[in-house]
DNA sequence: CGGCAGTTTGATGTTACTCAATTTAAGTGG
DNA sequence: CCACTTAAATTGAGTAACATCAAACTGCCG
């Protein structure tokens, strides 16, 4: 078998994680021995990438949910991606060894980690790895000019409804979701540094959504009661 | 002579303009017929690009200020970067022909235009040509993180003098400055745009920093009296 | 039962927006 | 050279959005 996408690392667009784990999570999770290729975990909170920090390795969120960010001497910081299952930490790391962000876990993880030169010996033989790489760059760049779009220019309502259309998005695109129930293991406070707002604002924010039957936010399930108007609200166009 | 940048249109870091268009300015501007090739001009506010257009061409800043923006539905617009001599409208348009941006001509300037064809093909022949190209995306990329880092952190003054170091920097490198002033052909409305403030507010911020003699803007022209002062104010870490 | 992390709520302060009037600067035509 | 026009910048007053501070509340776990 050698399909081009992996069942339980869905990367949304580009095909790139399944181009580099293969075909089957069972070939792979258990039998990382081939020298270019290495996994470890995380617990909850866990920092696992530093700024300036310098890698050999691509990384790659097996399971669980991640965040990568951008941190500021004075302690605050701003979340530039909140990182799925199939999410490479950032696509540029393939051409950069030098981390310009940060990233920590929000749940448990599993991470995969893939040398550079391997990729860069793929790229030379596999135009389809190529062409990943490139629409996985794309993607990065569109992502991280939506959010300046939506960060400049939305109310504190529309950045939360744009960010919570984005990431329902996402988890649709890796399970099944009913009733218009997902699953978001994050805290307001995520909320709040991804949107660039107070956790108090986030939380009266969240208030308003759920009086006028919008959504609700708890236990780390949003639901979603109303999901056009929350679209009226959240598109960027 | 096969320089690899270009002296009239140095792309600061990648190089990528000088592979485009060749060592001299003369051997270009004046002989534009290779087919693959073309250019035009564009008056001050005229829009030169919009989103969703299909282009096979990819667009390279020659002479002039002009800067890409995102604009939504009801008329807000969030300003993505100023483009200056040297600078591609946007680096993944040599994977997407689809524009995701829009682009307007700040001055009068003049555009080249070249195959995204002959692109591929300089890509597929050239390592050189390629590492450019994953440089320029790299920074690209960095460029748009900052960018939502600082809209989404930073208050309206840091915001302000963010802009202003990175377009000095931008300045510097492609013309001598002298007693701190910088040519910036922008209104006040620009500014906004691209940090997400109102003008009105713009020019309270402006107001602010000529009275605290950090520095002056008029007439296209900024005057900066305290250097590390602006940058205490607008550096991201 | 007590402690803890996260959320909610209220009161108040600050930042930035809105609206409108005034000033400035740069043309343009007489 | 001087009205006149127009676009841009500035200023003031009032308002809305969001932040800050602090207290109370919730669910969870030992």
């Amino acid at each position: 078998m050698n399909a081009s996408l992996c069942v339980t690392c869905p990367n949304r667009q580009s095909g790139l994680c399944g181009k580099l784990l293969g075909s089957s999570p069972e070939e792979v999770a258990p039998a990382p021995k081939q020298g270019w290729q290495r996994f470890f975990a995380a617990r909850p909170g866990q920092q696992i990438a530093a700024r300036n920090q310098i890698s050999g390795d691509i990384f790659v969120v097996c399971t669980g949910w991640a965040f990568r960010y951008f941190q500021l001497a004075d302690g605050r910081r701003q979340i530039l991606q909140f990182l799925l299952p199939g999410d490479i930490f950032s696509t540029i790391t393939i051409f950069d060894e030098t981390f310009h962000f940060s990233v920590k876990a929000l749940t448990e993880v599993q991470i995969s980690g893939f040398a550079r030169s391997k990729i860069h010996e793929m790229c030379a033989t596999d135009s389809g790895v190529r062409w990943a790489v490139a629409k996985s760059c794309i993607d990065e760049c569109q992502d991280a000019t939506e959010l300046a779009t939506a960060l400049g220019q939305f109310s504190a309502e529309e950045r939360i409804a744009h960010l919570l259309l984005q990431l329902m998005s996402r988890v649709a695109a890796r399970s099944v979701v009913r009733d218009g129930r997902y699953s978001l293991p994050l805290r307001q406070q995520h909320i709040a540094d991804a949107v660039g707002l107070t956790p108090v604002h986030v939380s009266r924010v969240f208030s308003a959504f759920r009086d006028r039957g919008v959504l609700a936010l708890s236990d780390g399930v949003l639901q979603v009661f109303n999901a056009s108007e929350l679209e009226r609200i959240g598109s960027v166009a």
